[in-house]
DNA sequence: CTGTTAGCGCGTTCAC
DNA sequence: GTGAACGCGCTAACAG
């Protein structure tokens, strides 16, 4: 599959470099001797000029600039990484790259990553344990400077292999009991009671819960723990509890969740949702069947997706700081990087959470 | 901020390895050297340990396998890389990563990939094409076996870099004029005619356009011409556009642009939208307003999202084949990869769509 | 089945 | 401001 590289050498340089090879195949491309040989410096000197911040004088300077321009050269990161240790890239591992409030996370990674020199290497798990040791592993043979995860929960090799790394480990999305390293996150449960206890003080006292199948949602099991909780503590029933199929949630499993929790508690008065996406399922539904929300029954959902603020009627739900959560994460990751110069940051970080009360409840 | 490796080897090899030095700096990773010496073996016998598929005995592969563990060891892949020539990964620039279009795309890419050993690099433009630019270079410098990228626009630098990869390049999500190598894709021009004819044979005259700005959104701008071509061609009006702001577009942009096309065109009969979120925020919107959807207006929308089928009244729109254009791009890049040995594929498939009509016109 | 040698492309380090 | 030697951690190639 490859030609020797001596074969590369002799083709490219008797034809103009990093065209494609008359069979078709491709050329490699060049490397920095490359580069110096037709700038007439030495690789090192390259090397400086592509670094801002070094001394390199002017007129070299350009003649690099134009034999890497003539050759379309491109630096090899990789091959640097090895040499100076430092690969320039953080790993974040997120559940679903399909979903605004784990993508709202990723953005506030990037941004806050932006002008460090690191770039962001995503992941994504489908909400899989298995699937996120996988990556997990993947990621670390490519030598991240540090890794983002979301929630706590991890297969026992999994963890094992990020307290080895050596590298700073930021828990996100979640207040794990033994956190690894670092934490950013928040109480899933705590948000849910605050949802239920907001709605009981405006009088609600049927409260039904949907979510996914618990095993394999960690945030959503923390929640419907945070709803039970709530409700025996106001002394209200507690045990008006659909469960529908893994993660990721739909807006259909949503649809027919509701269908079900009507069939066999008519008089529920509010439906509290595991996400706005199955909230907004359930939303239509009842519309659909002709109920009218939230008079005949109220809907709410938790995470203030976009969806939320835009629907018919407007969805009561708890916003949590997803963006901030992914800022925050990256910038306690940086400051451990650097902790070695400056001071360690805080081990645990905790964001915020509102209830977001709007024409739904 | 880095310790010699010196240093560190002796304070590695002095405590246990991979546990926290004293004062909190990390220790560095061990290699396969360390490996090797703990199981008595070269580090070349570790390396084909570590590989399936080469020969190493029972015996000595036990051993190695207990050293792994005891020290924790995962592969430097970086610098397998480097002297393999292989780094094992593929990149693919989305435009979004919380767009479900976009994000089934990349399923479809993870899937096809899984099993021949290479590994998918994501990263999103925002649907800039500078930031897309900035983003090929990044990934040039880790040097992928190959590129998937969204839509044929990109800088002048960016397509040079591009060409002069010596990778495959797959284009997708759209059907280029000047192609730089491999397209997988389908025209958004044409997708969108069809939704015009499918709708004037159901009586429609009056049509609307809402889209965002079209410099900015190559496919929302071939979307519209396809719009404008199509009444032309059908001898109707086609000049009621509404343009709002940049993508990413949110539902909210189609909630204000369907107030202000009535407000221009009061007797406009149908909107149709660049995409099903604009679209969706439009219809709730004209729920809000006591407009009656479809009979006082109808509504359609593009891309056939999860919400298109969830709401009230479901949502017609154009279907279009998101997770087989990341399934074929991906297959198309392993045939390119491997096509010294095998039947190099063919540089254009186009993808399918169709017309899914539902409730809301 | 296993070991040795060499070198991937670059940055560190030191010398000039 | 510039260059030469060396090594990063690993694998290809060859030898045994």
């Amino acid at each position: 599959m490859y030609l020797h590289k001596q074969v590369f050498d002799a083709i490219v340089h008797a034809e103009a470099a990093m065209t494609k090879i008359p069979d078709g195949k491709m050329a490699e491309p060049p490397t920095m001797s490359d580069v110096a040989r037709r700038a007439g410096v030495s690789a090192m000197t390259v090397s400086r000029a592509l670094k801002k911040g070094s001394h390199v004088s002017k007129a070299t300077r350009e003649r690099i600039a134009q034999a890497i321009n003539e050759l379309g050269y491109v630096l090899d990161q990789s091959a640097g990484s090895l040499s100076s240790r430092r690969t320039g890239f953080v790993a974040a591992i997120i559940p679903s790259i399909n979903n605004s409030n784990f993508s709202d996370t990723a953005r506030g990674i990037t941004d806050a990553l932006e002008g460090t020199g690191l770039q962001l290497l995503l992941g994504y798990t489908n909400y899989s344990v298995d699937r996120e040791e996988e990556l997990i592993e993947a990621m670390l043979k490519r030598r991240p400077e540090g890794i983002i995860l979301t929630g706590g929960s991890h297969t026992p090799r999994g963890r094992r292999m990020l307290e080895q790394a050596g590298i700073p480990v930021i828990e996100t999305w979640d207040r794990p009991a033994q956190p690894i390293d670092k934490v950013v996150g928040f109480s899933n449960g705590e948000a849910m009671e605050l949802l239920v206890k907001t709605l009981a003080g405006k009088g609600y006292q049927r409260f039904g819960y949907i979510g996914g199948t618990t095993a394999r949602d960690t945030r959503g099991s923390q929640r419907r723990a945070g709803f039970v909780r709530a409700l025996e503590r106001l002394g209200l029933p507690s045990d008006r509890l659909i469960s529908f199929g893994v993660p990721p949630i739909s807006m259909e499993q949503g649809a027919q969740a509701v269908v079900n929790m009507l069939e066999r508690w008519p008089d529920t008065q509010v439906a509290l949702c595991v996400s706005d996406l199955s909230a907004f399922g359930a939303l239509m539904e009842c519309q659909r069947r002709g109920l009218k929300v939230p008079d005949d029954i109220a809907i709410a959902g938790f995470g203030d997706y976009e969806i939320a603020a835009c629907c018919h009627p407007r969805m009561t739900t708890v916003n949590v700081d997803c963006y901030g959560i992914g800022r925050q994460a990256a910038l306690k990751l940086t400051q451990t990087i650097q902790a070695v110069s400056a001071e360690p940051p805080e081990p645990i970080t905790v964001t915020g959470f509102r209830v977001v009360e709007r024409e739904s409840t």
